[in-house]
DNA sequence: CCAAAAGTGTTAAGCATACACCCATGC
DNA sequence: GCATGGGTGTATGCTTAACACTTTTGG
């Protein structure tokens, strides 16, 4: 229940809240996608001043009658086609001045997708790219430090779960696995320890089949297991322990 | 930049965004306190219709002329009369139906005070109770919720960077760190265990008073070691070390 | 036959856990 | 002198980290 000066509780009693204080609200998208070799940023070339040729988010502005999470998915259906995209409330940016046009406030979301899986076009249409990690160049706007924000909150969130369910398709090998990761972390892994590592969690189902097209040889096939998250399937102890899932 | 149907970064331009999208945005903050026994939250109980008696959070409209962080900052000083709280951003709550009055987005922060540090008075005048994170009664809109949320950033939290700081006065035993830590994760620790970990950190000085109001024996007083934190007068080692504090 | 990527086991060190008794003091 | 809370050490198992070679097969 909101409380404006005076800090009394009998200022709520309104019917209606103030109208002067309605601020513009906006929703901004940090999309990170995943192409079976690194791990990448879409993002948008501005075609119009101000800010003409500068590199941006996607974003949209939030209506009285669409909550902040229809927003976004509305902002990547549009995109992508997709309509169950991971969709994650990163942060809400508040500065006065954050847009030199008007005070907007922005809530971010980040959004984890398989660049295999949708179709270019629509991102050639926005005059879109995507970039490498290391290579992003500058944002306009407050838009660089929500990418920032949002690598360590995927970060973060990486050692909690294992995020490989919204970037791999559904049957991937233990190296692109291991690239997934090491492209999150900005690191490398040694591969026997990475693959006890991944095995010991249960959560993964080797199939008979191999992927031929990363080498000669060939790479097995897995598939994450159903419900292995939800604990329902699992004893209390390995539960706990996925809590900490992947933290090299 | 946000950008809003048709889905094209020319709708940017305007230089003014639709006053017609404009919407209430408020802060709620959600309050912790620890009084060197148990860890507890702040409520408010409502005085008026719409649920006149309901258990809330403290929250505030916020102006166009008002960041969020400013917003939240000001809820407690307005409060408490303490300028430097320590105030996180939680999330942002934004159904379309949330509040029955009229739609609004709730931006939830919250804060960590030291209960004995400022006066009851503030919170006598505003009806208000610390209550138990046990006792928390049902509270009105979406605050169960955000109370929820916030206990479970805080556990997050409280694994990767030591909160004493902000929620133990100055100087303090570590028989009151251990129960704050107890109170966070709602358990108990081994009290060896619990003393090699925390020591083992090199976060702590002790000092050479004990505080004799807990046992006849007395505690050794201890404090936080100033830029234990900051990195910059550790090894890299250590600072690793320290990104994974307090993970009982 | 060789280049390129997939796959595999062992050891040592560090960390977390479990566990029980003595200490200092006020009353 | 006893009740109360403060303070301490060790042994065990587990997890992590470091490390190098063999396998498969397409070209």
């Amino acid at each position: 229940m909101v409380i404006n000066p005076p800090l009394k509780q009998s200022s709520v009693l309104r019917s209606k809240y103030d109208p002067q204080q309605r601020i513009t609200v906006a929703v901004d998208c940090i999309i990170f996608g995943f192409d079976s070799e690194k791990l990448k940023l879409l993002l948008f070339r501005r075609k119009v001043e101000p800010f003409k040729g500068s590199w941006s988010l996607i974003g949209a502005l939030i209506k009285n009658d669409v909550s902040l999470d229809q927003g976004a998915s509305e902002i990547l259906y549009r995109l992508t086609g997709l309509r169950d995209v991971y969709l994650k409330q990163l942060k809400t940016y508040g500065a006065v001045n954050r847009d030199p046009v008007e005070r907007v406030i922005s809530v971010a979301y980040y959004s984890l997708i398989r660049i295999n899986e949708f179709d270019l076009k629509a991102v050639e249409d926005h005059d879109a790219r995507w970039f490498d990690l290391k290579d992003v160049p500058d944002l306009l706007l407050d838009h660089g430090r929500m990418v920032q924000d949002a690598i360590r909150s995927l970060r973060l969130m990486a050692r909690n779960r294992p995020l490989g369910f919204e970037l791999l398709p559904q049957l991937f090998t233990l190296p692109q696995l291991q690239i997934l990761y090491e492209s999150i972390y900005d690191t490398k892994f040694d591969p026997r320890n990475f693959r006890k590592k991944i095995l010991s969690l249960n959560i993964l189902e080797k199939t008979d089949t191999k992927d031929m097209s990363g080498s000669k040889r060939g790479a097995f096939l897995y598939r994450f297991r159903k419900n292995s998250l939800d604990g329902s399937s699992m004893s209390n102890g390995e539960f706990e322990k996925l809590k900490e899932v992947i933290q090299f």
